[in-house]
DNA sequence: TGCTCACCTTGGAACGATCAAGACGATCCC
DNA sequence: GGGATCGTCTTGATCGTTCCAAGGTGAGCA
């Protein structure tokens, strides 16, 4: 068979246009707003009707055409959310894990995912455009770490959104949002060290302008002064990076003689297997350690790395009926949602 | 202040209607299609006169509205993109770093990603009613490791989309498709090894129904072949777990003494480093390494553990514009592209 | 038979953009 | 000077859906 000239093209080559609601209109013998009213209200018709008019829709394969809905209702069905670049030698891997949560979740209420990018200097690259061409029913906004001007912005725009982080910077705040409270598990770490026996707990986290950071940092000096334990002495504060973990531990181990550590991330748990290792000191047995973000490295380092696990699924359920609410008529915006995270225990505990 | 009872509302609080065409073109003095030209096409328009638009544009904060172009124009401008379920206990971390490229990228050409779910059954759940319902222009297709009966079933349906993942099962495909060359990697990684005077290098991949897995596993034996090197007894082929991992590394070392391990995984990896630690054996200097993917476990682990990078940024670029190609009019599909993967050599080698 | 009522169904008008074609001077050329 | 051409802007129609208000139909009742 040879191929037909460019421009021609076969009649099967041509892009058939879908079937729209006059077509199957004209199939079932009724009026378009009958079918309408088939995919949209079926209480509406009488059991018959409708039985041939979703005949009629599966003989076709319609399906209503999202533009034209979405221009009708002024509702895209779609949620933005922006994400930042990928941390490279770091062992933030929970925005993989986030990120499938929220969309298996939207999907069950109806929503898609939009993602989008940004300039790491400007926080607010893409809400704009996206928020004025109506792009996006809503914002899921999760980069919260350093303040949040995003969620003033939005706020400001009376553009609905969620945050995945409280507001740190601005307690009275008015938005809904959803965060994982990071004491409460670094406490159920520190309490579960000192249950084993342990006395002197020894903290690696980040530096001091960091709100989450300080936030995790609270539950360890909890857990200690709760069993009337001095946390002086123990505590470091340096940036996230493996070997920064790895310093720290060291110095520590010198200093304060330490039994177990308990660290901000598992990016800094890896630094302190790292100096264990170097000394001959054998992680779960000599040194306890447990991590923070329960990372595909955790999982996979021998002998498995005790680490806070945020329970992300249950972070994007919440976030969307939050947004379910916000999109609601009239919109509904609950108090802010704090969840608690778990501990998964390996090897290093 | 008393707030105004629900429903009046003050005037602020009332979602004010974004700004029209049909707006900006009253403000200034132009017909709508004069504004419709200022956007699209504004060498059509007099410099005075396009400046005068683009001025009320500016001033009223004027956005096209995404729903009625995509209505008029019939296109979305809206990548779909399913994504499935993170696999907990495993090192692959490509996906995130994938994503987030080809969002970059996606935003150049103006395009945004869609994200979709679907069940692990079933490789067709979500494309169907996104395809139907105009919801996106186009398709980038992952999940090609197990021949790809999406790929058959968009072509089929004449869907434009772009894969990740070379046509296995079906070399005579048309449809357009981007892949790393996972044979080339491990050449690389092997011949890495063979330079520095290894000659015996033992092989651990996947069953042997994955394509990807036979792929990589013939670019360790072509490096080997070439320099008249014996294969036999030094491959084994499980599933992609730590432990798996581990044990065939065990078994491996015990019958057949080699040098050095070419990994299909980083996870893979992971347990041969397991394995050496047990046994007092010292990576990248009893015994190198090199695994496959760049995770971030293989950045993050001690000594760092060397691995085969993908080029998933340069992916990402190919496979836009194999999409810009496949969107625009008339369409134009290119040939296959195949990316050359690189060595990250850390302390394991 | 005539009336009401409930229940479906109907046609027309948005939603906000782009497409196709037309209007209107000004310019050009023979 | 008249007709064709060009550049610039305007007008009317259209994309496919949902909203709106009115129209039909049959059952039930007097």
């Amino acid at each position: 068979m040879s191929r037909t000239p460019a421009g021609t093209g076969r009649a099967a080559r041509v892009p058939t246009t879908p079937p729209t609601l006059a077509d199957v209109a004209e199939r079932a013998g009724v009026s378009r707003q009958t079918v309408s009213n088939a995919v949209n209200n079926p209480d509406l018709l009488r059991a018959d009707t409708l039985a041939r008019v979703l005949r009629a829709i599966d003989d076709l394969g319609y399906s209503p055409n999202r533009a034209a809905r979405n221009l009708r209702t002024r509702a895209s069905h779609l949620i933005g959310m922006r994400i930042s670049p990928a941390q490279e030698g770091t062992a933030n891997a929970t925005m993989d894990r986030f990120v499938h949560s929220l969309v298996e979740t939207s999907r069950e209420a109806g929503y898609h995912v939009l993602l989008f990018a940004g300039d790491a200097d400007d926080p607010l690259t893409g809400y704009d455009d996206l928020l004025r061409s109506t792009a996006v029913d809503a914002f899921v906004v999760t980069d919260t770490y350093l303040g949040n001007p995003q969620a003033a912005w939005l706020e400001e725009r009376r553009a609905p959104f969620v945050a995945f982080g409280r507001p740190w910077d601005n307690p009275a705040a008015e938005h809904p949002w959803v965060d994982v409270d990071g004491a409460a598990g670094t406490d159920l770490a520190t309490s579960y060290l000192l249950d084993r026996g342990h006395q002197r707990i020894a903290w690696i986290g980040w530096r001091k302008d960091s709100w989450i950071g300080e936030d995790r940092r609270s539950g360890w000096s909890r857990a200690l002064h709760a069993r009337g334990l001095p946390t002086t002495g123990l505590a470091s504060r340096v940036e996230d990076t493996v070997s920064s973990g790895a310093e720290a531990s060291a110095v520590l181990l010198d200093e304060a003689h330490p039994t177990a550590f308990v660290c901000a991330s598992d990016t800094l748990a890896m630094g302190v297997l790292r100096t264990l290792g170097d000394r001959g000191l054998v992680p779960g047995r000599d040194i306890s350690v447990i991590g923070f973000d329960d990372s595909q490295v955790a999982q996979v380092v021998w002998p498995g790395l005790s680490s806070v696990r945020q329970p992300l699924e249950d972070a994007a359920v919440e976030i969307v009926t939050a947004l379910e609410g916000l999109l609601a008529h009239p919109p509904t915006v609950g108090p802010g949602v704090m969840l608690t995270p778990t501990l998964a225990l390996r090897g290093t505990s």
